[in-house]
DNA sequence: GTGAAAGCGCTAACAC
DNA sequence: GTGTTAGCGCTTTCAC
């Protein structure tokens, strides 16, 4: 094999591979290129056994998320993960959390099959995997609600700010008779943005009775929007909870003979292809998903590591002035 | 540990974890519930190792393509990967392919980390993963192009038949004045759905002259409109490749004051939200991306455990009539 | 700094 | 049908 090649021994190559500090450079150099020669990859499952690490990161996904899976939200934020990963010695599983057996997925990550674990939450339940952090590296992409979340790993946006910044938005531009479409409110994104549009509402003065939750997807934003309609409480500024309930939203207003900006003026939080291609195009608060990506397993890989990392991390927010205020 | 609980050896144990066929009832009951009662998990890296099986299947996805991550069809094929992978042994692994480094990916795949790999193609050049197919069983998600392609297992829609289906379907409403919005002429989508669409328009004997072709995002759908229309052909009937190019090109069409379907039919591929929630509601022809996901890891699974599977598998798809016509 | 030897936890012949 | 015996291909003490 490579060793005999090199002219050394298997530890010595071992070394070589793993960057030990204690090889000469003769020897480093000599290793390389046998290992160049020979087209030699190290053979995961052994390194794994004898290392008693698995080079390993599970991304957790809840089954009732993966619903959402359409949401390009999750579609950015893994795509942020498997490209921060890609450069390292770490690969990303993919687990979909079932509903029906949550304990098969707890078992997979308890038995040491991964280092770590990213766990892209959306529910409240999501906190049974909290636990798991005391045993396992374990990082949040996005807090989970719950008592026990106090002490997690996380990588979140400020949803209560980017709430607050949308609303206030349009305050700002004259608006006064406010309402909101808020997301579910057993998710945190869903609860922290409905208190975000109540603070800004409230420190305006303005009244802060006009709320309906949608699902986050735009028939839950449509249907939301017909209940405000409905109920006949003539409103000039909306904020949305989400992009995709916004995109509904606008659906509900045009059968109502309503315009945007000019009779209702809409602020919402996600730049994607709803928001941007809305007509019309939705002034938003933008969250870095990919950014959110790359850091979540940024943070994880530094814990795994051992280094001392934060426990909440905070992506910024920006706001993104469009067409609908 | 379990063996001695149980009263067996090792081996017992490692043939009731793998059930095999020459093991007594007595001596599974007693391995189950002695696995039960310590709440064994087997070590993947160690079975790994012994077995030369890995119980990895990687999924695919080239840099490229990752791009157009926020595509809905790649959420939800990938969505129905893990969902059939997921009662099985198997656990998926992604890797996004590097542009800059395409040996990288190659090396991992050969160098026995994985026991199979899907591959979510795109693009022309992903025939480079076609010979690889020798090693490792490789099965891809969409025709890749090119001329290895032909001994590859390969899940797909028919996408000519697709095409041809909606443009027949304009046909049929008395469009005779046609035009398409093509996918890259790069992609095997791209280049099928402008074939399907050449053929119904010339078996009806139309012109097939009015060809603009776009990147598949709203964007290039918009532009694309914009370059049909300012050729300054009257056409009465589109067929668009994609649905998110279909929505880019109905605001192109709204800005030129054209109605839709008064002045413009337009159909299009693709049930997602952009035909869902379009104005009006665009009729499609859907592709079951959740299916072809679990075909393709069903595929793969049986390749893997040397089954006989065919080589090319389509799944069906469905004309769903809605507004734009 | 380097090699020798001892496993990591499991599966797979091989005898029985 | 079951136990025994060898490894799978690495990393890692431990001497040197």
């Amino acid at each position: 094999m490579v060793a005999a090649l090199a002219g050394v021994s298997r530890s010595t190559v071992s070394r070589v591979v793993n960057s030990s500090p204690k090889v000469t450079q003769d020897a480093i150099v000599a290793v390389t290129r046998a290992i160049e020669e020979l087209g030699y990859v190290p053979n995961r499952a052994a390194r794994s056994l004898a290392s008693r690490r698995t080079l390993t990161i599970a991304l957790v996904i809840p089954e009732n998320t993966a619903r959402f899976f359409a949401d390009p939200y999750f579609s950015s934020v893994i795509q942020g993960i498997a490209t921060q990963l890609s450069p390292t010695e770490y690969t990303l599983t993919l687990l979909i959390a079932s509903e029906a057996d949550p304990e098969k997925t707890r078992r997979y990550l308890q038995a040491g099959n991964v280092d770590g674990a990213i766990i892209l939450s959306h529910h409240t339940d999501d906190l049974s995997y909290a636990q798991l952090a005391h045993t396992l590296p374990i990082v949040f992409g996005g807090r989970p609600t719950g008592d026990e979340a106090g002490d997690a790993y996380v990588v979140d946006v400020d949803n209560v700010d980017a709430a607050r910044t949308a609303t206030q938005y349009l305050i700002d531009h004259g608006r006064t008779r406010l309402a909101t479409i808020a997301g579910p409110q057993n998710m945190a994104p869903g609860i922290d943005r409905l208190q975000g549009w109540r603070d800004a509402a409230r420190g305006a003065g303005l009244d802060v009775g006009v709320v309906e939750a949608g699902d986050f997807s735009p028939a839950g934003g449509a249907e939301a929007m017909r209940r405000i309609l409905s109920r006949g409480v003539a409103i000039d500024g909306l904020f949305v909870a989400s992009a995709q309930m916004a995109s509904g939203a606008l659906t509900a207003l045009r059968e109502a003979g309503l315009g945007v900006p000019g009779d209702v003026a809409i602020t919402t939080i996600d730049d994607d292809y709803f928001s941007q291609n809305a007509m019309p195009p939705l002034t938003t608060v933008e969250q870095p998903t990919s950014l959110q990506g790359a850091t979540l397993a940024d943070t994880l890989v530094r814990l795994i590591a051992g280094e001392h990392v934060q426990r909440v991390t905070i992506v910024p927010t920006t706001l993104i002035e469009r067409e609908s205020v």
